[in-house]
DNA sequence: CCTATAGCCTGACGGC
DNA sequence: TGCCGTCAGGCTATAG
């Protein structure tokens, strides 16, 4: 689930939950997600100290503590968190949790265990290190930057929104959404894209994501003329009726309408 | 330089 | 019912 929209969502969500309270304990409940630092070094990294605000970038959300560093939360395929006051609740694969004073939790849940959780002291250098391209919804990120970024590639176009290194926060299941919107197959290579093809993906890329993030990245709420709701076997396409194609493209799961997408 | 692919993990689902 | 293969919304290392 977590691309861009829903990070932005659990950002929103730690923010209205999680700020201000001092962090009284600390539990590691599987080491595999921590990424450069220990679950007792994490444990002393959090242990007293405050969040005081948050940042995204792509699928990466920071939270500022009131030292200065920073812990940084990617969340893999499947991944979430999650408020509460009462443990054993139903977050049966809470691989890190977090005690406030107040006794309120927050869990970071990570069911596959290929999310990664750590702890930085600059989040700039975080996103060069990792080779992030531009977040996807950066007002710096026009339709300049959108060319830059994909000119010159030779990979489908669903391989090249989805590569990080490119554009950071669009996954496999928002590239699907938004290359139906934009009326562009899949398996098209960006580079067959030119002028008003580009732009118009251009353009559908950040309504896509914005729309999402104000239906809370929850399918149930996106608008009728969406691919997601019905992105699954069986499914038929919003606008024309009829069944949704269901291919690999790149190695990943493509899923699009043969008549409203044109061929490449 | 580039793109494509296997593998990492766990759990849900469909077919036999 | 039970077992087994397949697949899942991410990323990385490695091969071509």
């Amino acid at each position: 689930m977590p691309e861009l929209p829903d990070v932005e969502v659990f950002k929103q969500y730690l923010d209205a939950t999680s700020l201000h309270k001092e962090i009284d304990r600390v539990k590691v409940h599987s080491t595999q997600v921590l990424e450069g630092i220990s679950a007792t070094k994490l444990r002393r990294r959090l242990e007293g100290h405050t969040f005081e605000s948050t940042r995204r970038h792509g699928k990466y959300l920071f939270v500022r503590l009131n030292d200065g560093n920073w812990l940084v939360l990617h969340f893999g395929m499947t991944g979430s968190l999650k408020y509460f006051k009462d443990l054993d609740k139903d977050t049966p694969h809470d691989r890190f949790l977090i005690g406030f004073s107040n006794g309120y939790h927050l869990a970071y849940d990570s069911q596959r265990k290929l999310g990664k959780v750590g702890v930085v002291d600059d989040v700039k250098k975080f996103i060069k290190e990792k080779d992030l391209g531009p977040d996807a919804l950066d007002a710096n990120f026009d339709m300049r930057a959108f060319e830059e970024a994909l000119t010159g590639r030779t990979a489908t176009v669903k391989a090249a929104l989805m590569n990080q290194q490119y554009i950071a926060g669009i996954g496999n299941i928002y590239s699907d959404e938004i290359l139906f919107q934009a009326g562009i197959r899949p398996q098209t290579r960006v580079n067959r894209l030119k002028g008003k093809n580009l732009e118009r993906l251009f353009h559908v890329s950040k309504e896509v994501l914005r729309t999402a993030i104000d239906c809370r990245a929850d399918p149930g709420e996106f608008p009728n003329s969406y691919l997601i709701p019905v992105r699954h076997k069986g499914g038929s396409c919003p606008k024309c009726e009829r069944a949704i194609c269901k291919v690999k493209v790149s190695g990943r799961t493509a899923y699009y309408c043969s008549h409203c997408q044109k061929k490449p």
